[in-house]
RNA sequence: GGUCCCGUAGCUCAGCUGGAUAGAGCAACAGCCUUCUAAGCUGUGGGCCAUUGGUUCGAAUCCAAUCGGGAUCACCA
């Protein structure tokens, strides 16, 4: 049995039999002791003090009797005010550290499943334009909670919605037809991505020409932006898109082609991936039928003019258009379309999570209300992982105004600085050319990933290019660096780390204690993770483990050590705290390397 | 204006299911490399946890209001 279970458990008995209580195990909040105290687990009395009609002290000494009686394991207690601290044997922590160091991977379940299917979406890039930070953001988040979440046993569907049709890639098609001069990405040696966004750009670039030489003419300002022959073009392609025009298909299909090319070069460098992927060009028209559905269910109203609406007044939100007058879809009809859809495909679907920025809040709010209101069961499963936007420091990206900062850009710059950052401090002895490439590259990307998946994804983040991104402190190469010190004792050991056997006499070093306890909380750690959807808490957890290993590493000579079993338990000690720092950091999509 | 989110050290962030003296990193200053990799460790300084009230034995944490910042409220996607 869990020891944290079996102290509630006791606890909880002897505060009911002592006080006449009826409290169960799960009313027992048992905290970790702080460090200025003496004790394992800490359990505050406050509550209880009324009830046993005495002073704290007395309270926390009457259950500090019970618990230690009740279990050879727990050894002593301390009571200060109301907090009733108690610790748990030498033999105890030992004994569990043998059991973490038994497992092969620590926290990280087996194979077995725990039946349930989550669907996670991600990613979903338009096909206008290359990836910027924002979407480093998005895929890092997604990829990292579908991680987090298989280490739960549970089935993750990863899928991408790519935004690949609409008046946008029609802007790029344009102008490429315009200025582009037949220009390929063979070419002009620009990656796909890169070169159709370059056309969105020019179009903007024209667009406006176009709308200011008109506005000079006398034209007010919204005729002009309606009237710009570059606008109307590009509105007849869209229609001829929809019609299935094979010479507009034809070029939609090139284009769009290169900037597929283009993003599985970013997705490989990101280290993220999907099981499935849609687009909006084959789902764009669902929906239609679940209006006509709720139509006839009452949920949805037509207006006079056509356009079918609802009313969630009642629910705090507003009145939402779900089709136009003119019969046409808007972006939540094709939403709900699509839910219903992938529920129909993958039915084991427990829950289905939408990876989007938090602009998007009020629209997801207004999806789910509506497909419960449509009466599907699921609705209430469905999940909108919203995460804060990455600021600059002068405020936000605007594409338009070119201050988005590009994500291939981004990632080459890391790999570099930390290619310039390795060089400098002369570790490249002993490398191949091809083993330093790869390890700039783990260094570049697992400080750029750390970095942004340490914070809340809630939260609004701050980005700094020019000062960029540290590699001392709180970072990925700090805790890469780490992990590679660590590979390097064990190599010295001849990596028979598992042959050891623990003996039982180890008296624990406070370090050792702690790193232990540490380590005990992994599992944990990984669960609230998963369920709460927030990498960070794995990020920070990790941190944690790597700077308590640093101090331990300099408090207790590993390799020095005179007596024999006190070594091999160091470096059996220190071998789990790799193998936890290399899976936590997996789950967050970062590579450790054995040597750095 | 309605709704939602955020406000913790100079800066970037933890802590938030109420509990002990609010923690890290960066930046500043002072130490530690005859070594198991100093991308490290130790120490010093730095805080009215936006403000004001409320609930409570106890509030950074919960509630309300106020002030600041952001998002959103399209027959855009």
């Amino acid at each position: 049995m869990n020891i944290e279970h079996f102290l509630a458990t006791t606890i909880s008995q002897a505060i009911n039999q002592l006080f006449e209580l009826s409290t169960t195990p799960t009313d027992i909040i048992l905290q970790k002791t702080k460090k200025e105290f003496e004790g394992d687990f800490t359990l505050v009395t406050f509550p209880y003090i009324k009830a046993a009609k005495t002073t704290p002290e007395k309270t926390g000494e009457l259950i500090g009797d019970v618990l230690l009686k009740s279990n050879p394991s727990i050894t002593k207690f301390n009571v200060v005010k109301g907090f009733l601290n108690f610790s748990l044997s030498n033999n105890f922590w030992l004994t569990e550290f043998k059991s973490i160091s038994s497992e092969e991977n620590y926290g990280i379940k087996p194979a077995k499943s725990s039946g349930k299917q989550i669907m996670l979406e991600y990613s979903s890039p338009n096909t206008n334009k290359p990836l910027h930070l924002g979407h480093v953001r998005n895929n890092l988040l997604g990829y990292a909670v579908a991680t987090i979440n298989q280490t739960q046993g549970h089935d993750v569907v990863k899928v991408n919605i790519v935004n690949d049709r609409g008046i946008h890639i029609c802007k790029s098609m344009i102008a490429w037809q315009k200025f582009g001069n037949g220009e390929t990405p063979q070419s002009s040696g620009l990656k796909g991505d890169h070169l159709v966004g370059k056309y969105y750009v020019e179009f903007d670039k024209a667009y406006k020409k176009e709308v200011q030489a008109l506005t000079e003419k006398g034209a007010p300002k919204e005729e002009a932006e309606k009237q710009a022959p570059i606008m109307l073009q590009t509105q007849e392609m869209l229609l001829k898109w929809e019609a299935g025009d094979k010479e507009v298909i034809d070029l939609w299909k090139l284009m769009n082609g290169w900037v597929y090319e283009g993003f599985a070069v970013s997705y490989k460098k990101l280290g993220v991936d999907f099981d499935k992927i849609y687009y909006e060009s084959n789902t764009y028209l669902l929906g239609k039928e679940t209006v006509q559905e709720g139509l006839e269910k009452g949920v949805f109203v037509k207006k006079d003019n056509g356009s079918v609406i609802i009313d969630l007044t009642a629910d705090k939100l507003d009145e939402k258009v779900v089709l136009r007058s003119d019969g046409t879809s808007v972006y939540i009809t094709q939403d709900l379309g699509t839910a219903i859809e992938r529920f129909k495909e993958y039915p084991g679907i427990n829950k289905m999570i939408y990876t989007v920025g938090n602009e998007q809040d009020y629209h997801f709010k207004v999806l789910f209300k509506i497909l419960e209101k449509l009466g599907y069961d699921w609705a209430k499963e469905c999940y909108h992982l919203s995460y804060g936007m990455v600021e600059l420091p002068e405020g936000k990206m605007k594409s338009r105004e070119g201050t988005v900062v590009d994500a291939d850009d981004l990632m080459d710059g890391m790999v570099a600085t930390a290619k310039e950052t390795t060089e400098e401090l002369g570790k490249v002895e002993g490398f191949t050319k091809d083993e330093l490439e790869h390890l700039y590259q783990t260094i570049g990307m697992g400080a750029l990933k750390y970095f942004i998946l340490k914070v809340d994804p809630k939260k609004k983040m701050l980005f700094d290019p020019k000062e960029s991104i540290d590699f001392n402190g709180h970072t990925g190469p700090f805790i890469q660096y780490t992990h590679a010190r660590i590979k390097s004792i064990l190599r010295k050991f001849e990596g028979k780390a598992n042959e050891i056997v623990i003996a039982e006499t180890i008296m624990l070093h406070d370090k050792e204690k702690e790193l232990i306890k540490l380590q005990y909380d992994f599992p944990a750690i990984l669960e609230e993770s998963a369920n709460s959807y927030n990498p960070a808490v794995v990020a920070n957890y990790i941190y944690e483990l790597t700077k308590l290993f640093n101090q331990f590493y300099n408090e207790c000579p590993v390799l020095k050590e005179e007596n024999k079993t006190v070594k091999e338990f160091r470096i059996k000690l220190i071998n789990t705290t790799a193998s936890i720092i290399k899976n936590g950091m997996r789950c967050l999509g970062i590579d450790v390397p054995e040597r750095m």
